[in-house]
DNA sequence: CTGAAAGCGCTAACAT
DNA sequence: ATGTTAGCGCTTTCAG
């Protein structure tokens, strides 16, 4: 016995189950051509000494980790407190119990800009990932291109790119779908809190709202920018009052931000929805517990996480790219719109 | 030239810089007796060739493979709906991002019991684990304590053993000082929603409630249990209500449930606090925002985070396994109560 | 169906 | 200061 540590090694299986090193190695990875008698007593070993094979060592021999990242480009603060990215992890986690795969949670630290996911990602530390909050400045993208690392984009990336492919909702249509909403029931002047400008989910609500309201020959012009933060959406909204007073509704692109939003509105005197009307985006939990509850658009996050594990799967399994997905979106009418 | 895969190797490295492996290899892991210039010569290869080390390689050798698991015996569902997992992620991300320690989560699945996260401890795929929300059936104690793996647990195990260490409140302290609060301000009829009979956090918030309601002489019979979320606050609130009427305050152990106790509290047509004065417990975000805003008393998960992951490094740096550390608690009055 | 042997990429003695 | 060498534990040809 040359066993110097307490962790026993396939080749102790294999002694203690009178058998080469060959023969556990195939009891353990389910090889077919294995004599059931010769299995039992590998099976037995393995059961008698604890035995779990080290995953460095397989790694290192076939070139797989089984592990994959999920980036998000994102302070830990944002990605702990809102619930978009909650829902976003736990629709990951889902998808991945059902496969042997492990998944490596990676978040932007604010300390070293991206270096440390950009690295990690080059690295190839793991046979996958999905990126989820994208900004234009990332250059993830590119990174995973150079490496040709299997990737599945939770959210359209800013930049697109031929052999780039993700699964989002249609930001567009979600916004017009809002907006359509509050032109429909007489609103004349209806204003947005947008999201950051170098994310596709900000630029397109801001397109999909634009959209509605010159087809309607309504201004378009009542437009202040947030952060997809509670404050952030309160800010806007305040600096929106101040600028456009006469504002009947507003569009505001994520729950989070139309929460902050209605007590900007709220902290200035105006009544939801009787003087202001807000649709929001996301529906999360929160949009039910709102002061009044709030209309909302879904955003699928859950689907769409496994929508985007599946399509990685596919790729890991050999599969070719598959090609973008979108995912169906509607309205919640609640009592804020 | 063998390289059949893209990825450069360290003999690739050296190769190209023209020295040893083993000088390429003290350059990467920063060893000083490398003369300037060849230093400069392998760092500026590795820059050309993109390299960055195989960590399982790497691990093999040194038996360390740099990452940490951070163990939630909870459903994903309870994970990310529950801000209290959501902060003390935050805090462990936080406080490792300052390492070069790799998180892998561990979240454990409805599918197979806990079999999935034992065999990951059994197997010592990690250097170390924090292990956040501990049941008394769970046997993750047992299996760290056999493999002996260096092991933070961030709230109190339910079973101690001497060799195990965690970082917690006190929890009994707290729900006294809640507790207490109730019946300084003239309450008699006190009762709790409780957490989990199989946690320490469930059973010692319920043991400080009875037990200054005993040292006061006021009746400590009215209890109904809750699992931590917002439903089984309703529910057990509900049951409460019905069985006794007469209660004029409730301390409820967390503030998840405490919000889908204060629901039930008005759907019986009582008023807040005039009717019954409400204690939480957690000081979430979400007690700011209940209608009225919830006394409650601050479970500081951040700090506790950052003292487990403080603690389990020692550990890993070849330390003796610390003491047990209990943060400090402190009431935040609201409206509530 | 089973075993022998090669080697994955790296670090860590041990030489020099 | 640098090179040589011996494995770390595993999977996978290749023989038999």
């Amino acid at each position: 016995m040359s066993r110097r540590t307490g962790v026993p090694t396939l080749e102790d299986v294999a002694r203690a189950a009178g058998v080469s090193r060959a023969t556990a190695s195939r009891v353990v990875n389910g090889d077919e051509r294995v004599q059931d008698a010769t299995r039992e007593a590998v099976l037995a070993a393995i059961r008698e000494l604890g035995y779990s094979p080290n995953l460095a060592a397989r790694s290192l021999v076939t070139r797989r980790t089984d592990t994959i990242a999920v980036v998000v480009p994102e302070s830990d603060e944002r990605v702990f407190n809102d619930p978009f990215f909650a829902g976003t992890l736990r629709g990951v986690t889902k998808a991945l119990a059902l496969t042997e795969l492990q998944m490596v949670l990676l978040i932007g630290s604010p300390g070293d800009g991206d270096g440390r996911l950009d690295r990690y990602i080059r690295g190839r530390h793991t046979d996958g990932a999905i990126i989820v909050s994208h900004h234009a400045n990332d250059n993830l993208w590119r990174s995973v291109a150079e490496v040709s690392l299997p990737t599945v984009f939770l959210g359209r990336p800013f930049a697109e790119h031929p052999g780039l492919t993700f699964v989002d909702v249609d930001n567009v249509a979600a916004a017009a779908l809002a907006t359509g909403y509050l032109v429909d029931s007489g609103r004349k002047r209806i204003g947005t809190v947008a999201g950051p400008a170098d994310m596709s989910a900000g630029a397109d609500r801001l397109q999909g709202w634009h959209n509605v309201l010159t087809e309607h020959g309504l201004p378009a012009d009542a437009v202040e920018r947030g952060d997809f933060t509670v404050a952030g959406g309160g800010d806007a909204m305040t600096r929106l009052l101040a600028r456009h007073p006469d504002l009947d509704a507003v569009f505001v692109a994520s729950d989070l931000m139309a929460s902050g939003a209605m007590d900007a509105i709220r902290a200035s005197g105006r009544a939801i929805p009787t003087d202001i009307a807000v649709v929001g985006m996301d529906n999360l939990e929160l949009a039910t517990r709102t002061q009044p509850p709030l209309t909302t658009v879904v955003n699928p996050v859950d689907e769409m996480a496994t929508q985007a594990v599946a399509m990685l799967l596919a790729q890991l399994e050999g599969g070719p790219i598959l090609e973008p997905v979108t995912m169906p979106t509607e309205l919640v009418v609640r009592e804020s719109a």
